[in-house]
DNA sequence: ACGCCTCGTGAAAGTAAGTTTCATCCGTGG
DNA sequence: CCACGGATGAAACTTACTTTCACGAGGCGT
């Protein structure tokens, strides 16, 4: 028997709830009660039993059968998963975070990591959208040919130069960083034609990486500067200027927000550089990781 | 020993499939397939029936219940509920990223950069997701109150345990970081009752690392673990663990989105010591930054 | 090398959830 | 007053979910 409705309307991809609520004039009604609660609260109903549900809405189970039909559902746990998932794509993002802003005083910890962790994001993404494909391709042409590698950087900036000499150097390439400016002045006199010097510095403004990498360039190596201002002072002094989108922030996140994304950056040369040779590439991967596999112990298991 | 630690259980609010793949390596063979074919497709999953699901897997109804409970469910109702939320929550890229994939051989800079650059981001802001504030809370009042902080990390995570002595350094605090594991070693010898050892390993199964964590548990210092994998060997001699959520990636970009989590989490622990006494805190960031002054050329004008 | 123990596993029994059937109720119109 | 049809819930029924249990593999200590 059964003459079910079967109301074929757009709740296929359109919001369930609206779709309910506009049926629920022409609803029986038992099945009002139902629809009544589910409208009201989609996420409860979905976490409920179909008799819990029934009871709720003071019916029975087989009503709630019949309402997920009127509504054009197979059964009760489709509804139920589509209530669920309706419930969850209305969740207003998450506000209240201090955009690009500086922490207030008060703020507790999950007002701090929300914070942090976006503007952390952000930097991430505004910096690969303002990147230029174009650069990056130079950059990567260079390095990948290039006999040796010099990477700069102090202080913060040190750490990124220092990820990106160990990246290179485990794709087998002859790369290295220097934590003293006095060795790196050295290193840099040696670099010739077809060598490739790295200068990163968020400032742009960092007078030993700036004069290191001068050195650099007065010897004919092709030099590159990753920095946060297109117009600092080391753009002066690089053949290739990359630049980072780390907002203005105060002293408090912005130093690892402008980090993450010189990382970022770093990575994108790096796979850009692996990717021109893979197979020489991933022979030294596997070297490299097998190399500390002693180091490892067996995965943890959970005790029963 | 080994009092299991309190893993941070954050799936409330946190991303459910980033929590699973998160416990993947940890849980048993049969129900690493079905944690796969839930992470692969969530919204897939929470269709399927239970039988169904367990035959997809090629494994048993009990095998998929059992998968449930290790990851926080009550049973599989709830978890197809949540699958259902979750899949409806993340709205896909636009285009067609290659997400937490490896990067087509035949990709251009700009494919990859946008591939990069978004995994990146997805891991910044995923581990902040489910990151649990009061262990954070814990974590931050046990480094404000500490005597001494050593912070212990090899290899990759060497740069970020390195990254947090000095952010901890700049703030007045006494943090120290060793790149060497036989002085590492003997430094947590030294460590006390009140005193804290903070163990970065993305793994979770560096046994340097857990090594000296261990030692310096031993000696009563509170221990704090960072990894991607709640339940690996280092969250057995942690007091606090803190996990990030950096998707299971190729060796390619997998290295730098776990740095970034990684540097995201110290960050939030940083800006929470550092809110906890911000007059000092002021005092010596202004003392530092004022030390690097003469090191800077004249003002890098952004551009407009 | 042996046996013990633990852990992972699926078959099957058991329980709960969802679905169908059907008798009843109630209002309506002949 | 009775016939009718829709709405409704009790109960039968089916399917889905959960628990129990026994087996087998692999590790560990003797």
């Amino acid at each position: 028997m059964a003459k079910s409705p079967k109301i074929s309307a757009s709740h296929e991809h359109g919001g369930l709830i609206v779709h309910i609520s506009g049926l629920l004039p022409s609803l029986s009604p038992a099945e009002q009660r139902v629809a009544r609660l589910v409208v009201a609260d989609p996420a409860d109903a979905a976490r409920r039993t179909i008799t819990d549900l029934a009871t709720a809405a003071e019916t029975s189970e087989a009503t709630v059968i019949r309402f997920c039909r009127s509504v054009g559902m197979d059964g009760y746990p489709q509804l139920r998963i589509r209530l669920a998932a309706e419930a969850a794509r209305r969740v207003e993002p998450p506000d209240a975070r201090v955009v690009g802003g500086d922490i207030p005083p008060g703020a507790d910890l999950a007002q701090i990591i929300a914070t942090i962790a976006f503007n952390d994001a952000r930097a991430v993404e505004e910096t690969a959208e303002q990147l230029d494909p174009a650069v990056c391709e130079q950059v990567v042409e260079a390095i990948g040919a290039a006999g040796r590698i010099d990477v700069y950087g102090a202080g913060a900036s040190g750490f990124v130069a220092s990820d990106f000499q160990q990246k290179l150097h485990r794709i087998g390439r002859i790369a290295f960083y220097f934590p003293d400016v006095h060795t790196a002045l050295t290193s840099a006199a040696l670099l010739g034609r077809g060598d490739v010097a790295v200068g990163i510095s968020h400032t742009g403004t960092t007078s030993d990486v700036i004069e290191v990498l001068e050195q650099a360039r007065a010897r004919g190596a092709t030099t590159v500067a990753l920095t946060n201002f297109p117009r600092s002072p080391i753009t002066e002094v690089a053949d290739h200027v990359l630049t980072t989108a780390a907002r203005e922030t105060t002293y408090r996140s912005g130093a690892t927000a402008s980090r993450l994304a010189q990382l970022t950056v770093v990575d994108c040369l790096f796979v850009g550089v692996a990717a021109r040779s893979r197979a020489r590439t991933k022979k030294a991967l596997e070297a490299t990781a097998q190399a500390v596999q002693s180091h490892r112990v067996g995965p943890g298991r959970r005790r029963g």
